[in-house]
DNA sequence: ATCAGCATGTAAGGCGTTACATGATTCA
DNA sequence: TGAATCATGTAACGCCTTACATGCTGAT
């Protein structure tokens, strides 16, 4: 019975900041919201409309000096009603989805090997994400003052020490397999 | 152009160990794995009807001892090479789908109040979490010798060394917001 | 001129959740 | 007898990924 739809809760988010086009959001889940949640345009701009209709957001002025056109979406105070009641929900789901750990677990059926270099792998994709994140929490540091900025701060230092300590797991599971 | 369906592989993974009923997989995936992955009826039966047509599974002889249908599903060669290859892919993906971060991210809409009550009940679940888990990993600790059991302990380690540094991090988050 | 990036959207197909439908067995 | 658990499956519905279609802009 639907309406489950996470990802307008995600637009909403990012439009009660800023008024925001679908491409721009886009991009804006591709930085550090990605680490934990993921969206495409495919899923952004029905979306969009859907919520359009419902009055959760209303589109700019269209950007036509240029010809082009750019739709800015803004956000209603509908749409901030409904994003507050969401975050004062206590339910929230927390979900992974991790193939590194289904390959371990079923690590029997191939050579040993293999399940080393699979944490190897795993641990090397940890320190890029890593490195990713660490230049997000360096520059949030120097407005860390600034309102909201703790919030982005928070989730950044949630991944680095997750890495962190997933690298520190892929150490001992190494050892352990060798 | 699909035939991407995860389920498989997971089941595939549980035959690989020991015959088991659709009912049987999805107790296992309500398990240890379920941390990492889940399923449901609705997807695990339809995957073994689709598996037996690919040939990668057989149904054993079903148990009309007592009158109640009951499907054993075996494994195939073809099932297993098919699992070994896919261990073999380097190939992972992993994602987090985490609400709470969701949230967090968006605090600057609520009252701060909320947020931390947010972190409180994630940090609480981790800590029923890491109960659970530190009876998988007691049990298994007594097993380790045994083949593959190894491999189990590692995904359960993985587990509470994660929810441990998630734990640290909302004291941490905690003192933050206040 | 050409290529990368900006920008919006649709369509097909697959996957998964949820609820429903059905019936047996076990235990109190 | 009734409730919980065992056991298999289907149907509806929704959601998302991927690929496709289209065209502008800015830099080299």
């Amino acid at each position: 019975m639907g309406k489950d739809r996470k990802i307008n809760l995600v637009i909403l988010g990012l439009l009660s900041h800023e008024d925001l086009t679908g491409y721009d959001i886009k991009k804006r889940l591709d930085g550090a919201i990605g680490f934990f949640w993921k969206g495409s345009f495919g899923n952004i701009y029905p979306a969009l409309s859907d919520m359009e209709k419902q009055g959760l957001v209303i589109k700019g002025k269209a950007d036509k000096t240029t010809g082009r056109e750019k739709i800015t979406y803004h956000i209603t105070d509908d749409g901030m009603s409904l994003l507050k009641s969401w975050i004062e929900e206590e339910q929230s789901s927390n979900e992974l989805k991790y193939e590194t750990l289904l390959k371990l677990y079923f690590g029997g059926v191939a050579d040993r090997k293999i399940t080393i270099k699979n944490i190897q792998l795993f641990e090397d994709q940890c320190r890029q994400n890593l490195a990713i994140l660490s230049v997000y929490k360096d520059n949030l540091e120097k407005v860390l003052d600034e309102e909201d900025h703790i919030f982005f701060y928070l989730t950044v230092t949630f991944g680095i020490d997750t890495y962190n300590a997933y690298i520190k797991w892929c150490s001992k599971a190494k050892k352990m397999l060798k």
